[in-house]
DNA sequence: GTGAAAGCGCTAACAT
DNA sequence: ATGTTAGCGCTTTCAC
């Protein structure tokens, strides 16, 4: 039960009301060097009786960091990311960090009120989650800032990433399909600004390749968001072809569920007459009827290892990139 | 592009460069007093130079305000917070104020890390999405701190929320049930420790005793938990009774969705032998099939006018709490 | 219009 | 074991 109803205690008035110096106080919150017994009672009584908290801003002043970590997120409504950041979370916690969140895509300019509140060494890190194409022009803005990407990486840099091995996890996920039989193997992909929808749709050309399947380019198609509704809709185009797909492949859930809606709007089942593979294993995926099969990422342990990257390299060290595994998890949909 | 390679330039560097006073560069940053067009010329110069950019920390400091507010999240991964972001966000950010992200329930206790990160004026308030009885003993611990509510409330506080009326809705859900001519209509709730739990029971008795119908103690669980999981398992129970419901309210959508599998794996048809409806509108319920009536929380408003609130008792105010619009969106469920 | 200097609340080196 | 003091990098009177 605190006295002060009004301002903050400082540091000075603790030792004040203690009767000790500045320097016993710091000494005692933070043990930083021995204090006696009666002292350390002292002030500790005097901390309470004032409700005294440390002031982390000048705390931070002083020691040169302030313990914040900058998370760059594309998309809080995204539930992808959503694991993500308690995997981060769960690791920073521990080392006595914290998250600020900095914010959308289009915030991410030069002169956005986000970076100019945030890099001006608020920060001791960032980890993004933000696609490599937003981030480049940022990232030779700040040589300083020990940066580090989850999920995303950026080409040809030297910033540690923390992710799977997409075009592996596109080839497992054709393969699957091929190996239950079909060949006409339709692709749904995304914007292909995104690495990931690049790199995903480079394994299905290797997976097909490898399989000795031409691929037709009918079959293949990009969607024009990531939104469910863009995948009702590029599926409705590959049903209008002469030659209609038996499987798909789609470089995300939510393109993935969109198309099994447009699918069975048009009479047809799935997986009897159309198999269906998504990526990601959002929540929804499980629930959807039929359920997804899909390959699902480590979302927690993606985010703990790029939190443990930024760790190590904050504390000095020069970490590498990790790549963890990606799962097939097979249900109903293929 | 910035010269430093190494440590970050100060305030005085600049100075130095510019031939000026830090006081005069401070004046062109912050435009506070005029200065001479050459004056402002060199010293913008300088800055370009040096890549320099203002040290929050220290700004802060002086200024006795760090423009960072704490947003205490019960979980990431749930889709409905991550709107409420999305709304916080949008209008701090206009004001110039950052998230700092504040965790899990388990987090909240006094002595965890994240609270002595924060608590200690780091941040200049804090909204909370977090649920009152987590709340209450930190509360009165920070007399001082602007804070806010969204969503949930705190029963008997001057703690000003953002929220909707969870009863009405209530009401308003199981009268659209009764409307439709049902009669022996279930009540599926979540841990009633929760407010929002409670209040949507209520008004679940309230429709039912203004309609005159007798409520069945039969018909009323309470799931183990928020999961879909718990929707089914609950759901199964419901349909061992003797007499069974022809309607089903589920306070959240998960649940509802939970339930309508089970209802389906028992040869039960949605709508048609047993309505549902949910609650919170969920991204899911709209692409789940069948497509769920639910009632709708205006979440990214509600966040909004937390924030807003937030902002008025930053600004010296006493905000009063507002309760938002929800709305029934009748799918297919029910 | 510009500079000098006093803090903001801490931590850490240096004394004692 | 404890106190004094010099910053940390900025903003803001107060002089000139």
């Amino acid at each position: 039960m605190s006295i002060n109803t009004s301002k903050a205690a400082s540091i000075s008035e603790v030792a004040a009301h203690a009767g000790v110096s500045i320097a016993t106080v710091s000494r005692v919150l933070n043990s930083t060097k021995p204090v006696n017994a009666d002292t350390r009672e002292r002030v500790e009584t005097a901390v309470a009786a004032l409700g005294y908290r440390t002031n982390a801003l000048a705390r931070s002043l002083t020691r040169g960091e302030s313990k914040l970590l900058l998370l760059l997120v594309p998309d809080f409504a995204n539930p992808f990311y959503s694991e993500i950041i308690k995997g981060v979370e769960s690791v920073i916690r521990k080392a006595g960090y914290s998250l600020v969140l900095g914010g959308a895509p289009d915030t991410l300019s030069r002169d956005s009120q986000a970076l100019d509140t945030l890099y001006n060494r608020l920060a001791d890190g960032v980890i993004s989650l933000a696609h490599y194409h937003d981030l480049q022009p940022l990232l030779r803005e700040m040589p300083g800032l020990p940066w580090v990407s989850c999920s995303e990486f950026i080409p040809d840099s030297d910033v540690p990433h923390a992710s799977i091995d997409h075009q592996q996890a596109a080839v497992d996920a054709v393969q699957y399909l091929i190996n239950r039989g079909h060949e006409r193997i339709a692709l749904l992909s995304a914007d292909e600004n995104y690495l990931w929808a690049r790199q995903r749709h480079l394994g299905y050309e290797v997976a097909m390749q490898r399989a000795g399947i031409a691929i037709d380019p009918q079959l293949v198609r990009i969607a024009r968001g990531t939104d469910y509704v863009f995948g009702m809709e590029a599926a409705g185009a590959l049903l209008a072809q002469k030659n209609a797909p038996t499987a798909l492949f789609a470089v995300s859930d939510t393109l993935a569920i969109g198309a099994i809606k447009a699918f069975r709007r048009a009479g047809l089942r799935v997986p009897e007459d159309i198999a269906v593979v998504g990526f990601d294993n959002v929540p929804l995926s499980q629930v959807f009827e039929p359920a997804l099969t899909t390959i699902a990422q480590p979302m927690h342990e993606l985010g703990a290892a790029a939190a443990q990257l930024l760790l190590e390299r904050l504390a000095g060290g020069t970490p590498t990139s990790r790549t963890l595994q990606h799962t097939l998890v097979v249900r109903e949909s293929a």
